[in-house]
DNA sequence: TGAATATATAACGTATAGCGAATATATTGA
DNA sequence: TCAATATATTCGCTATACGTTATATATTCA
């Protein structure tokens, strides 16, 4: 999943957060974060490639959107999973009882 | 989120989603990839940094479990998502409708 | 005890990631 | 048209990731 790799940077996940919020142009991006302008477009490339964000041309701007696709399929890969916690959950509670 | 750094790598993620199924020992891990043993031994290091696995030793074998933590908090983190998708689902009802 | 087994670590090479500075490419507006 | 603005790309550097081979550390068992 290269979702995951897109998001091993923390820069990449604040970037992801910040546009969950509301979508930005890469100067507002920037602002948010004490790199270089060049290491953000950098940093949306790879978003990009991996289909998190989506750049909207609006003029010499890029609005970035989020796309959630691939966090849905991240979302769909943990389904997996989610036996195993609610597992450690009841075997807690069986312990807490016990207790 | 260090999970995602330790998912980054596709050998990494295949070893969870091995360790999914049962716990294994490290040469049973060794059979299933295509690299050395201390390929997967480093790899396995990562993943018990990352808290991804457990390693429960048993003479001069480490059984290694999955410990689900971290990716329940992946799921935690993806929360926040859910709200996109379920939006791009009714905007592409609403599409599909008016079509 | 000593050979075999299981795993981890060390050492080293190469590829890639991430950074800033400089530069290229559009686009806007005076 | 030309300077300013917005963003992307290139370049050069350093750090880190990942792989293999060699070696270290336990542990088992004949």
């Amino acid at each position: 999943m290269e979702t995951f790799a897109a998001l091993a940077d923390p820069t990449r996940v604040g970037i992801v957060e910040a546009l969950a919020g509301r979508a930005r142009t890469v100067s507002e991006i920037v602002e948010l974060f004490d790199v270089s302008q060049p290491a953000i477009s950098r940093h949306l490339r790879v978003l990009r490639e991996a289909g998190l964000v989506r750049a909207q041309v609006d003029g010499r701007r890029r609005i970035y959107h989020l796309e959630p696709q691939p966090l849905r399929e991240i979302d769909r890969w943990l389904e997996r999973y989610r036996r195993f916690w609610a597992r450690k959950l009841r075997s807690l509670e069986a312990h807490l009882e016990e207790g």
